[in-house]
DNA sequence: ATGAAAGCGCTAACAC
DNA sequence: GTGTTAGCGCTTTCAT
């Protein structure tokens, strides 16, 4: 049984193809006859159309890349759940990217996306910006990413995370406070806002920094021996801050191998994460609402509206203390 | 800038659109000369073909649906990465669905593939079968999920991994052993394997069961409450084997709030949790595994090999042992 | 070795 | 109200 297609549909009915685009798309003045006659042409012969030939005609394809890292992360995994939900919900189909936060793989992907004409683009990944998104005329968002002066931000308050996970592990009397951070290097140099939180709290208390840097590229057992390492050379640290979540599981697994337990706060609070691990705190970025806008600013932009270029969008987030 | 496209690069290197194509595609007799008077153009002008009329022409899209309940769930989260870098690879593009597990969405979420005329299909969720996948002329591979007679199906041992989890907590002493199950009703009624491995193993050993089924559709406060009263009816529970790792994880902070440590054993064992969770023993689907065999099962059907049709590939499992 | 022309399935002017 | 026709950007016979 090959493909039906309009034109099938067309004939069986006894009208012209225009005719039958026309009911589809409810377009034109069409009696309520031939209305009827095509819908059963259509239902008896289980027709609906091509998306294909739609997108080509109309040069519009409905159609979102969407690149992260990957989606193993449950915060990125969430991210990208509700990013896809509110876009399936106006009509427009998400393609996926993994760019495991590697340039080429992001480049290639991105090649492949235009190629696929994409409406629109919503970038997680962090590798550095690329000039294809100045290029290309389209729609783009970047989560927590600077990709070029035009594209807007949405990002959750780093800084303020990180005096808020800072200042608590100071309530909680911890002497000696260290931050783990799992960022790219290229993103530390830039100033890292969860870093800076981390610092300037600290100063400001009079306590000394203590930075273990856990590269983001390696593999995790690499990850593991890095912190188990600095968990030795520091034996009397009391207090951890750490960037991401999955790192203050590592951190907090490693310590109760070495019969310690300091305090861990971690940073993202995804929903699988605050029901995996009861007992770590951590600072809660809204994820939905962040999905949420940026799908919005995507759609605004798609529809021609400007006013989101250069702007950055920080949403607030929250620390959610567990206990043990 | 209007999108520059063949015939542009045709008449910038003053040639047909029909030597252009050749050169793209490297089919036919092209002489070197104009080869290069064509790559030339290309590169020129930035010239990059658009998939879309070349899916028209071609009627295949390279394109891959993918439906699972979420992407939040870091074991669907790897998988979907897992699967989207083997596609990737191999020139294949990824449409991701979320169906929640949702009957509606799913069938939605398939209209809409086949309107976009992908050239085959992954599920993960775990709705009940829908007769749009016989119907529909394309290739489908199904994950640890009936779908139809035909429909090549990839999942773990699900009865042995059980009876590897249920025996362990025997080796344990655990004097009184609960399954927690979070699949949906329709799938339990049907003969869950896991919870046949449960039972199996009990019995041989002269154990009795206690069947918790929090149930799968609920938000999470109502399965918490619904694991809480449980633990409360039954205190003396002393081996857990929950059917998923983020159920395991969620036992164990409960239990922990009512100062009760249980032997608990999951069922999962993505890398995510893994790294989350250092202290919940579980059993680990080879993931990676199943992603690429479920790739290589699609791109064979795709070739027209017909050989996994009705096929069932069941992958060994491992148990993870953990310590506190 | 290269080009002209038809067509993939659909939509939208423009006629009638 | 409805049909005719051209065209979205590409590929591919079929000529030459």
């Amino acid at each position: 049984m090959g493909k039906v297609k309009l034109e099938n549909v067309a004939k069986f009915a006894g009208v012209s193809p225009t005719t039958v685009s026309r009911v589809l798309n409810n377009r034109g003045y069409i009696s309520d006859a031939t209305r009827k006659k095509v819908n059963d042409a259509i239902e008896e012969l289980g027709y609906f159309p091509n998306e294909v030939a739609r997108s080509l005609y109309g040069s519009k394809t409905n159609l979102i890349g969407i690149l992260f890292p990957n989606v193993s992360n449950p915060f990125y995994g969430e991210m990208v759940t509700e990013i896809e939900k509110n876009l399936s919900q106006k009509g427009y189909k998400t393609l996926l990217c993994n760019t495991s936060d590697n340039e080429e793989k992001e480049t290639e992907h991105l090649k492949m996306l235009l190629s696929n004409q994409v409406d629109g683009i919503v970038v997680g990944s962090r590798n550095q910006p690329s000039d294809i998104y100045e290029k290309a005329n389209l729609a783009v968002v970047a989560i927590d990413r600077f990709v070029s002066a035009k594209v807007p931000i949405v990002r959750s308050d780093n800084y303020g995370g990180a005096c808020l996970a800072t200042r608590y592990l100071l309530t909680k009397k911890c002497k000696k406070i260290a931050i783990f951070i799992g960022s790219p290097e290229e993103e530390i140099k830039k100033g890292d806002l969860r870093l800076k939180g981390y610092l300037d709290t600290l100063t400001e208390n009079n306590h000394g920094e203590h930075i273990c840097r856990v590269s983001f590229d390696e593999n995790e057992n690499y990850q593991k021996a890095k912190i188990s390492e600095y968990m030795d050379a520091n034996p009397d640290i009391d207090g951890v801050f750490a960037t991401g979540d999955i790192l203050a599981g590592m951190i907090k697994s490693i310590a109760r191998q070495k019969n310690k337990n300091p305090e861990i706060v971690g940073y993202d609070g995804s929903d699988t994460f605050l029901s995996l691990c009861g007992d770590i705190s951590t600072v809660r970025q809204p994820v939905k609402k962040m999905a949420r806008l940026s799908v919005d600013i995507l759609l605004d932009s798609l529809a021609g509206n400007y006013e989101h270029e250069g702007q950055e969008y920080i949403l607030p987030v929250t620390l959610i203390e567990r206990s043990v």
